[in-house]
DNA sequence: TCTGATAATTTAGTACAGTAAACTAAAACA
DNA sequence: TGTTTTAGTTTACTGTACTAAATTATCAGA
């Protein structure tokens, strides 16, 4: 048992390495940041977002949204739309052009999960949620202790 | 089948998601990049290295390894001893200090993995060498296609 | 209609990681 | 012993993302 819960470690953490170091990656091949990827699948999430409500979602300037928004567009993900309600504002939208990237990585993991039935599966989504809450509370304790 | 493998990707995105910024964190907590805790995995793992051979680990200038190390020497995870073979060298040496924010993380993670019994475990296992796996060849052929 | 507030962008500046080149000390070789 | 090579650090510079402040256009309210 403890055998196990030591190489479940060991693979957790080349997970996280292969997971960022992928990221890395594909910012550095899309022109992008980390930062600009997630804004990009909040606005997918919640469809198209003014520049200063992106502003308040990721707690950056509007200055730096500007920056970020030019980066997106450059990479062909999202565009600017006026908003037809205030001239003053444009909308960013995700293009919804999913980068060959990610359908490759979406198509490589598809065979991995066919391998497993149900059971299985249930398991690994288990594991995987669990996982997420861990990081994500591990991650607020850390942000809210100030260095 | 189709609906779990969907959900698949989409914890598999919300996995992805929560490894990257739980990094950052630890990055901005610790005051190291991604790139300096990786070499200290390098470190870790194979023992001391000169600075010459961690620049040539990493890729990266000896200047850039000097910035590198500099970081890591102040965040108590690394030291420079010298080479008792040539004084003109130093041993990039790990503390083994471990910072709290990883024993917290591999505590939270035990509990975790300590709901499983052994069928459970290396189907977790399985998907995670295999998803790790998919990772690095992705990030291969990026890294193969320059922009 | 005018004034103050708001939205996004631009401008000027900062911080940071990295590179190229210079520098200093040590090692290797003739 | 003198010269060349090597190791790591420092210096000067570059590129990038970000902030603060200024700018320009639009909106809302008096």
């Amino acid at each position: 048992m403890e055998e196990d819960t030591r190489q479940a470690a060991d693979y957790g953490r080349e997970l996280s390495t292969a997971v960022v170091m992928f990221h890395e990656a594909v910012g550095a091949h899309l022109g992008v940041t980390a930062g600009d990827q997630r804004a990009l699948a909040v606005i997918g999430r919640h469809g198209p977002l003014s520049a200063g409500a992106l502003a308040e979602h990721t707690g950056l300037t509007p200055g730096a949204v500007t920056g970020m928004v030019d980066r997106l567009e450059r990479a062909g993900l999202a565009t600017r739309d006026p908003d037809p309600q205030d001239r003053r504002r444009v909308l960013i939208t995700a293009t919804g052009h999913l980068p060959d990237v990610f359908t490759d990585l979406a198509a490589a993991m598809a065979t991995v999960t066919a391998r497993y039935d149900q059971t299985q599966l249930a398991t690994i989504a288990d594991y995987v949620t669990r996982t997420v809450e861990v990081l994500r509370e591990q991650t607020r304790r850390l942000r809210d202790t100030r260095r």
